[in-house]
This record gives C-alpha cells, structure tokens and sequence, in this order.
DNA sequence: TATTGTTATACTCTATAACTATA
DNA sequence: TATAGTTATAGAGTATAACAATA
C-alpha cells in the first residue's frame, strides 16, 4: 500500500477556510483593542482574566500556566512585566513555599474593567453580528462539543504516531 | 445617559470561549506540525500555500502583504527568509518596475506537498474529528456567513467610533 | 506626488538549558 | 529525586520610520 493522502470533503475545507479567517480576524482585532486600551497583549489579557475569576484574585504559577500552555520562563517573563506595571504582585505560597502566587491588584482589576467592554464589542463585531440567535446556539452547541472532545482526547500530535520513523529529534 | 456596557448572552459567552479555545488548539497543533514536518512558520505556510493557489506560481510583494495582513518589511523579511532556503526566488515585475514577484520553486512546491497530509490530518484531528456531516455542514455555513459579513462589513475598530471623546494617543 | 519595496532598528515574545530552593 | 520557579541567552517575528526607485 502507498501513502494514502489524507482528505477533506469540500464542506469540510470550506468550513476550515472560514473558521480560519474568522479566527484571525477576531483574533486580531481583540489584540489591537487590548493593546490600544489597555496596553496589554492577548496573553496578559488571559492571566489577568484567569485572575480575575479566581477566588482570591490569585493562582499558581504552574496553573496558570498550564491553562495559557506557556512554558515555565514565558509565563515569568509575564508575570515579571505584569508585576512591573502594578498590575499583580508575586508572592510565595503559604502552604507550599517552592510556589509562587500571583495576585491581581486594584490597579489590575481596574485595567482589566477598562479593557471588558470594548472587548465584548470587538466579540460581537467580529463573530455574533450577522449571526440569528439560532446560528449562535449551533455554533455554541458545535464548539462546546469539539472543545469537549479535545479535552477528553488531546491528540497527541498531527499525525498519529507511525512505526517511530519520525523520532521527534 | 451613562455608559452602557455591553453584554454577550450566556449562549454567547460559551460558544466565544468554545471557539477561542479550539482555534487555539487548532493553530497551536497546525503550527507544531508545520514547524516539525516542514520547518516553517504559520506565515511561511501561508505564503507558500498562496503562491501554490496563484496561476503561475507567482504573486505580487503587495498583494501577499494585503491577503497575509502583514506590514511591508514583515513580508520582506519572510521573503527573505524563504528565499534563502530556496522555497521562492525575488524578481523584478516585468510590468511594474517597482514591484517585486515571488515566486515559488520547484522545492517551494515539494515542501508544501510534504506539509499538507500532516496539515489536514491536524484539522481532521482538531476540529472535525467529533463532528458529524451535519454539525460539519451548520459549522461550514455559520462561519461562511460570518466570514462573509466580515469581508462585507469590515468592522473599522474594536470600539464604533464615538462623539471622538476618546482620542487614539 | 504616490506607490513598491528594502533597510535599519528596536522591541516583544517564546523556548531551552542551567540553576536554586523547597517537598 | 521530583517539583516550582528564575535566570541567562538566543532566536523568531513584528512594527516604525527613513530611504531609494519607479510610475
């Protein structure tokens, strides 16, 4: 047998496509307005967002992240530029002093309220505004259902792994 | 009046944060493969893959510039890069003067048949893999309308413009 | 004058590896 | 020994502004 290409159904590439670019286009527009309003990129949007729905304003390093799927010293770099600008302080965990907790000040929850509504705007522009509330409950039924399957299956990688003729290095 | 903030319905809300989540993990899987199989970035790629779309295998400076939303010297800078490794070569237009053709070559070609099973296996994985033909066919419609509104419609910013009470710098 | 593209430059982000400290 | 986090460092990518050449 020869290598068998994989395929897509002309719906599916189409549906690819689309998501793609609307993905993108979202996705770029959420960082402009993040950034023009609040001086913040989209990942320090995120820890700080993370925070803010946490109990005490304040997680692990290593769950946080774990949710923003940084490595170790990427997530510092941030929590170091984050700290610098006032808007969490690092301190030690009590119960386990290898951790470090990262807590969200006023002056980040104020940042963050600043930054809240022109982000729902830019959501609402860019994916719901052309969309029927049924389109939106298909969507969110579809999505919730890809994400749910993502998370029980995390696919290893993009190819599934063959006779180990690949070694990764 | 006072400021009214705007809102996402709960419907809303979920199917925003089901999206980013799987177009995160898409993009983030897509680009480990690109990376591994092909030793290219995501833009790489998608210079590559246009530049395979287009007629002669050819496309303006300019024109990949508008489809990639990238400034001048970023793409110059990715040319650059790709053109050292042989993917494309850099000439003169023949019709403008001014304008510089990429073009892709024959290894250009070869890279990108190598990346693509890879490629589709990870969008099959990551996106349509616990979908059936019909969510497949909703997801392909609700995302052609949006893309199609967004193309239609280009939202000018995050925030519409208000009374210019709010100054960019 | 407007457009096309390049260069210089500076900055942000990310990842790897070596390291320290605590469990 | 394993885990949590930091540091040093290097590399990729992006953007802005000044520039040169052509239309």
């Amino acid at each position: 047998m020869t290598t068998r290409p994989p395929q897509l159904t002309p719906t599916e590439l189409s549906a690819y496509f689309a998501f793609t670019e609307v993905s993108s286009l979202l996705r770029h527009a959420v960082e402009k307005q993040l950034r023009d309003v609040g001086k913040l990129s989209y990942v320090q949007f995120q820890l700080l967002a993370r925070l803010g729905d946490a109990p005490d304003g304040a997680q692990r390093m290593t769950d946080l992240a774990d949710g923003v799927v940084y490595s170790r010293s990427g997530l510092t770099y941030q929590a170091q530029s984050l700290e610098e600008r006032g808007l969490v302080t690092r301190s030690p965990s009590p119960e386990d002093e290898r951790s470090t907790l990262l807590t969200l000040t006023e002056e980040g929850r104020e940042v963050l309220a600043k930054v809240f509504p022109g982000h729902i705007e830019a959501v609402k522009a860019h994916l719901f505004a052309s969309l029927s509330a049924e389109d939106v409950e298909m969507l969110q039924r579809v999505m919730t259902q890809v994400s749910g399957h993502l998370r029980a299956n995390p696919p290893r990688s993009a190819a599934p792994r063959k006779r180990s003729a690949t070694r990764s290095e």
